[in-house]
DNA sequence: TAGATTGTTAATCGATTAACAATC
DNA sequence: TAGATTGTTAATCGATTAACAATC
């Protein structure tokens, strides 16, 4: 059985399917019409029909979704109990934020170090995890195999760090460092974010809106 | 001359065509082709030049685009240099983080205040500004008239925060409560950023390389 | 069974890419 | 002028929506 690619903005709201799936749980629905959840969402009904069905039917005719169970194989398709082993560099304020806050665990990661080229932080601790020198990072990366890597550095540190990592076995990015990294290896995976671009869309919409 | 309504991916695009026009001047290049600018970005080149032409076509035939020129037109478009007052409501790890480094002021806002319910640390400083009790919310926005608020708090008050802020006339939200914001109104522009969605696509993505 | 709602195919819509005439 | 590259229209592609038969 050869399994088709799923297109990306189907993969992209997974994660918000799997949300909204979990607030309705805990509001104690049970069923659900693919109808209602598209109010909720400000889907089509349509479009929540179709991006179920490139994983397979899980409703039911006539009735419609059962929503933990929905909820469990949206999980399962996003691999959240699975534990992809992460590094973070930079400690920063936005490092320490991330690392404190993202429950890497409930998002199919594990938060396994911190590194941070700053003496004065190195040994404290944050998220449970003692921050490790810059020097340290070879090492580790030969013992533990981490695969995926959390950038909050600067972004002129950025892209000679990344290819470092690569080298020492990384294959996943989450960068936060203000630049887009340029990976030509296609099994390296980029997630970009750009808080900056994010704030200045809405910056571009409430101008739009005063010039009216 | 009717102005016509520029899709969303186009003004998304705007942004990252600023950043990286900014580099290319700080590299120090003065005219760039359509067609080089996509091999850096990552796009086409004929993308390029109809995003450029939604505003009127800032090009040069058989030249190029003037660097420097074109980056001061898209900040112009995005609205850099305007100061759209803006208030943070939720000082913890997350919000002191983008209180101190996101540069308002290099994005076409001020940020002019922050609140958190927090006794403990109300009357302390962070970016500059001085953390004031969610009370004083209703007095400052009377007399200061913000007009976008930055939410950094948990997502069970979200909703109800964000509706007695627009009562209070705000009307632009930089949401990061981990929830979608339900407004009706179509005036309110609501800019949900969701860093936990994001870390799940990468991980999706991780997991699918493994399982080849 | 009748009503409801899915699964799935077909139609539409919108965004991206290709092509090329205009022109610097 | 000749070469290069834009501005812009037309073609393509992909994603979303509509429609409806299948079926619970």
């Amino acid at each position: 059985m050869e399994k088709q690619v799923i297109s990306t903005p189907v993969i992209r709201r997974l994660p918000r399917y799997y949300r909204f799936l979990g607030e309705l749980e805990r509001e104690g629905l049970v069923r659900i019409s693919s109808k209602e959840l598209a109010q909720r969402m400000g889907f089509s009904a349509s479009q929540i029909r179709q991006d179920f069905n490139y994983f397979g039917g899980f409703g039911q005719q006539g009735y419609g979704y059962h929503v933990g169970e929905l909820r469990q194989i949206i999980g399962d398709i996003l691999g959240v109990h699975k534990q992809t082993g992460v590094i973070l560099i930079g400690t920063g304020n936005l490092g320490k934020t991330i690392a404190s806050h993202m429950d890497f665990e409930k998002r199919g990661c594990k938060l396994i170090a911190l590194f941070d080229e700053n003496p004065l932080i190195q040994g404290t601790s944050t998220a449970g995890l003692t921050i490790m020198p810059m020097e340290s990072l070879e090492n580790f990366c030969q013992l533990h195999h981490p695969q995926a890597a959390v950038l909050c550095i600067p972004k002129h540190a950025a892209q000679q760090l990344a290819e470092k990592l690569i080298r020492l076995g990384i294959s996943g990015f989450w960068n936060f460092s203000h630049f887009d990294l340029k990976i030509n290896n296609p099994d390296v995976i980029v997630e970009n974010v750009h808080l900056g671009d994010s704030l200045m869309t809405l910056a571009y919409y409430m101008h739009q809106k005063e010039e009216e």
